[in-house]
DNA sequence: GAGTGGTCTAGACCACGGG
DNA sequence: CCGTGGTCTAGACCACTCG
């Protein structure tokens, strides 16, 4: 219905189809305004966002070209462990393993201030699904302090109570070291998939997390970024 | 100087920091446009890309509100393995350790027609770095059968030549196999970060990989999606 | 039915940068 | 210089949906 989104379809359509390849140039504006018997403001939104997509390059005068993909980006979504096991149609498990009142360790971002250690894990059906290894900055999130994480995790109550403006993610895989492989159920050295999430608020570091996956059936699934159809979502799944 | 853009990261700002939470209704168009003197359809442009940032929902009548964020979703950057190694600062090598016709196997995606099946190995100052396990479906891409890989990886040759339209991807922790081990210098059973792809032009699968890292060392940087500057890219690094 | 979002048009002005 | 992108305004019409 959107007539600057079909304007975007089509034209991702030919960028995609190798009609116009990397480097092409793009018709100027006013040429596919007139190409699909619109107004100028209607196709510039459709190119704009190309340009946000990444797909497209723009330069006043030089004119569009389609950008030379040196990389591949892709969406990842990381649901909530409870959703993830939920959806799944399992049991949720909730056990908290430790909690503790510390100074950051040297390991951490969250510095030589009072923080808070908790490690815990989820399950799915009474099986290990994830260890969750987690620091949060009492200086930050002083009502941390005022919670025993016994019957809700920290990252849903977090989620829940504190927001933040930045996040970095890092993703890699690892052999699970001794008390790991105990708590999920492992050989020591089993491949296990870590995914470890840092957020701030403002300058502060909020919380630091380690989410340890047994690898055996783990596997994250992403989607393209900059496609029409946003209809199929990433998931996880056990097989 | 982009008056939706600004209007953007003001709202973003007030979103992220908790000053409108999840669930918390958004004033409507019309009075944002007076809030930041300007017309409605300025406002509307700033509201529609909160939308399509996946921040915001809207329904007539009923107005917008800030999503419940259910799952978070992160970017990953995936550059061309060659770039990649380079950007690090060290010497990329490649070498074909195998090519052969065969049929699609029943673990593909190609299925039972003619494919062509490449195992490369891409290192790093002579250190293996990427196990490069391909199919190429050569009913789609029959241009493949005339190339040696004997210089060139597939990849590079690949996202040169052949346009796709849609693109999977599965990130996983594995154990080494003894064949995988061997060729990656690593013990067997050692975890190793995989990431599959696979990706089709219109209804026909083009090409199924499977890129295999050593796990000690391998990360995967991954940014925040729907937020203000894009200054920040993912990347990957061997530390 | 009335209020809200969703979108387009027509016209305009400015900024940049290649020729 | 002057063509191109980049953006805003003002006004309009429609579609949906809640009360």
């Amino acid at each position: 219905m959107a007539k600057h989104n079909d304007i975007h379809a089509e034209l991702l359509g030919r960028i995609t189809s190798g009609l116009w390849p990397a480097g092409a140039a793009i018709p100027n504006e006013a040429d596919l305004a007139l190409e699909f018997g619109c107004t100028r403001p209607t196709v510039a939104r459709a190119l704009s966002d190309l340009v946000k997509a990444g797909l497209i390059e723009r330069r006043r005068r030089a004119g569009s070209r389609v950008v030379e993909r040196r990389a591949r980006e892709i969406l990842l979504t990381i649901p909530l462990v409870r959703t993830e096991i939920e959806a799944a149609g399992r049991g949720y498990g909730y056990h908290l393993l430790g909690i503790e009142r510390a100074p950051g360790s040297a390991r951490t971002v969250i510095g030589p201030g009072e923080a808070l250690h908790i490690l815990c894990l989820h399950s799915a059906d009474g099986e290990p699904y994830q260890l969750e290894d987690r620091w949060i900055n009492l200086r930050t999130v002083p009502l941390a302090a005022a919670q025993d994480f016994a019957r809700e995790g920290p990252n849903e109550w977090l989620v829940r109570t504190v927001p933040f403006t930045r996040a970095e993610h890092i993703l890699s895989a690892a052999a699970a070291g001794p008390e790991e492989a105990e708590r999920l159920g492992l050989a020591t050295g089993a491949p296990v998939f870590v995914i470890e999430r840092t957020t701030w608020l403002g300058e502060d570091p909020v919380t630091q997390v380690r989410l340890i996956h047994p690898g055996q059936g783990f596997r994250l699934f992403a989607r393209d970024i900059g496609q029409t159809a946003p209809s199929g979502r990433g998931q996880t799944t056990t097989p």
